[in-house]
DNA sequence: CCATATATATCGTACCACGACATATATTAG
DNA sequence: CTAATATATGTCGTGGTACGATATATATGG
């Protein structure tokens, strides 16, 4: 059965050894889909940010293509750590560089070809990969109430 | 308001511009997640992989402590890149590291009170982020299922 | 008590995001 | 229109960390 609720439940922040259980099981599943994200970037010769770089690319809704300040936004990294980013994915004939023609800063980079072939095998692997580690993320996520029965 | 079922033909991935906004949308949440826990283990001076290490042996059940090769093994990592997190952490006054009596070879690694102290702090934080975000990723989870409805 | 496997540690290397700086374009003040 | 400033992107050198290769110590089996 469950367990019940720890014995002094004041306002110190004192956690519960299955408080500290569950926030490293949550992480370590979370580990757990990166690193199965990052080996199937790497098996088809892609550096995970590149992969994310693309995906942000091809996930962003209604647009073709994202500016290199918005994919910094995506990924949470500045915009001239994106700009390099970009930078390699051209040299990999990944992405391509378009002038904006409203604002000359401001560059446009939409996926090549190959990198919607290479995108589309990676989203397959991932949906199904999402699919089966559900259950385990959706079940840990709920044991994030514990505790606050209140 | 129901969407046209799409045709399970596993032949071809064929995956929809919904299928690609989702994956970018769970990336997404999941590196702001990342980037709130690197934001705090920065802010009190630990580098993400020291939290990280100090959480899998906080975490680990009915266990005081943990070998080299078992951080390893909950932090994805090879073995003597967690015996060189290790020594940052001892250096750090972090960790103290344990022989083992039944094995010469082993490193048993053990939270000083300091970080006790810190790791507690940290996870009072986390688990009161996670619980705001849980909603969030919950929803995005149950997206991610054959009849899916952008 | 050798030979091999396991566990941890050390050293040099590579990668990538960063800070600092540079360049190009836009926008605003006057 | 010009000057000043802001925004967007790009370049260069640096730092931290995981890695491969290697080393040392201990354990285990023939």
């Amino acid at each position: 059965m469950k367990k019940t609720a720890s014995p002094s439940r004041a306002a110190r922040p004192s956690l519960s050894p299955a408080d500290y259980a569950l926030l490293a099981e949550f992480r370590y599943a979370l580990r757990r889909f990166i690193a199965f994200s990052e080996d199937a970037a790497h098996a088809i010769g892609l550096a995970p940010q590149q992969h994310q770089a693309l995906l942000a690319i091809k996930g962003a809704p209604g647009r073709d293509g994202l500016y290199v300040g918005e994919i910094a936004d995506r990924l949470l990294i500045r915009p001239h750590s994106a700009a390099e980013l970009a930078g390699r994915l051209v040299r990999m004939d990944l992405v391509a560089r378009m002038a904006d023609p409203e604002d000359g800063r401001k560059v446009r980079l939409v996926l090549t070809a190959h990198a919607e072939q290479l995108l589309e095998e990676l989203s397959a692997a991932h949906l199904e990969e999402l699919r089966a580690i559900k259950p385990l993320l959706t079940r840990l996520l709920a044991r994030f109430d514990d505790g606050e029965t209140g």
